[in-house]
DNA sequence: GACGAATGTAAAGCAACCTTATCATTATGT
DNA sequence: ACATAATGATAAGGTTGCTTTACATTCGTC
C-alpha cells in the first residue's frame, strides 16, 4: 500500500511528531507507515482519515494505483 | 470496529465460505472478522470493500457509530 | 430424526503492527 | 558554524491478524 502522509502532513506543516500526536501513537509508528515499512491497522487508519478529513481510500492507495 | 459484513454477505446469498474464497482468506478469518473478533489489516479492508463495490467506510465502523 | 451444509470456536504457530529506547543523519534558524 | 528540531533506522518485546487443523453446534431439507 501506498500512502500521500507525507504530503498531507506537509500541507498543514505538521512535524511527525505532531501527527503522531494526534493520532495518539508513537513517531517512529508515524515514520514506518510514512515511509511503507507496514501498513496501519484498519483503526489506525481510521483515525488518520479523520484526523485529516478524508476518506480512507483518499488516503491509502494499493500498489500500482496512481489517482 | 463493527462492520456490515453478515448483511453484505446475506444480501448476496454468500456462504462465508464464497467470501472467504473472493478474498483469499480462510472461512475462520472471515468467521472471526464477522463476530468482531478482531479487526482485518488495511490491504484486507481494501479487498473486502472491493469485493463488495463499497467505500471502506460504508462497511466498518468504529464502535459507537451508528449512521 | 437423519443428513449435509453452514457456522462458531479453539489451539498452535508465523507474520505484521506498534511500543520504548537509542543512535545517526539531515534540515532549519541564528 | 552551532544548536536544535526533524527525520530515518534498528532492536527487543508485546499484541494482533491470519493460517491450518480440528471439533461442536445450528440450520435447512428430506
Amino acid at each position: 500500500m501506498n500512502n500521500r502522509l507525507k504530503v498531507l502532513r506537509a500541507e498543514r506543516s505538521w512535524s511527525q511528531q505532531d501527527l503522531a500526536d494526534r493520532l495518539g501513537v508513537s513517531r517512529q509508528s508515524v515514520n514506518a507507515i510514512e515511509k511503507g515499512r507496514y501498513d496501519p491497522s484498519l483503526p489506525l487508519a481510521f483515525t488518520i482519515a479523520e484526523v485529516f478529513g478524508l476518506p480512507i481510500e483518499a488516503i491509502f492507495l494499493r500498489d500500482g494505483e496512481t489517482r
